[in-house]
DNA sequence: GTTGCCTTCGTTATGATATAACATTACGGT
DNA sequence: ACCGTAATGTTATATCATAACGAAGGCAAC
């Protein structure tokens, strides 16, 4: 697959500045003045970030965020989440993907998984 | 809380008498012969029914699907989704939970967990 | 170097999902 | 009947995502 473009660099360069995931608009407004003008651009920024394993899709929260870890291939982390603060905090957990092949059972094809953990961080339990 | 009412039950049983997982303008377009006009109608239908356990969210999907279980209480099962056929089989693993409590450590208060596997089922594999 | 092809990028428009804001109606308790 | 609360209805709008098409750039064959 061909190289990252200069959008697919901003897009990245904008996810990794940010503590919280981002969605695509979120994105799109922080880069319009550098050059994206459009939401498709950031899109397709996205998705090929994502087909590296350099960025990855938040379900819930329809958002984007950098890979914690730079940088060792294609892997489908988890996330934990603060409806709060917003801060999603990436982990691997090698028991998701025994999980996984147990309720999917020996012919179903995965491709992939998505565990997402929703609720309220420390800090923010203790600030209300 | 209140009791079902009467755009409820009509969403309900529009989501169970599906074998996949419908969007909110799916159960609207299948409902507004009989009543129900606007999405925020539907919206509204969900979130009851959500908060009582009788239908899930599917985050992925951004669809909802009829609680397959009639029914003992809240819980928050996983999904095994085919991407062919869209058909999103319910289950459950109590080791979920304790990933997730692992991940997200004693101080985070978790509130809903959400695991959904995406591939394809046998059979749409057997017919491709 | 120029032709043809493929991939990327830009632009406009539109489709799909979800909620805000506020008016109206239904209904139980007293 | 009166009030308060919950449910419902209506309109408008916010938010998320992709379709369709054309222009620009790279690259190999000739």
């Amino acid at each position: 697959m061909a190289n990252l473009g200069s959008n697919d660099q901003r897009v990245l360069t904008t996810l990794k500045k940010s503590n919280k995931p981002l969605s695509a608009y979120d994105i799109l407004d922080r880069t319009r003045s550098a050059a994206l003008k459009a939401p498709v651009q950031v899109y397709r920024a996205l998705q090929k970030l994502e087909k590296r394993g350099l960025v990855h899709r938040v379900e819930a929260l329809n958002a984007f965020v950098a890979c914690c870890d730079d940088h060792h291939g294609l892997h489908r982390p988890g996330f934990v989440v603060c409806r709060d603060c917003g801060v999603a905090r990436e982990f691997e957990d090698k028991r998701v993907a025994r999980v996984a092949e147990d309720a999917a059972g020996p012919d179903f094809l995965i491709e992939t998984i998505s565990l997402e953990i929703y609720g309220r961080c420390a800090p923010c339990r203790a600030a209300a």
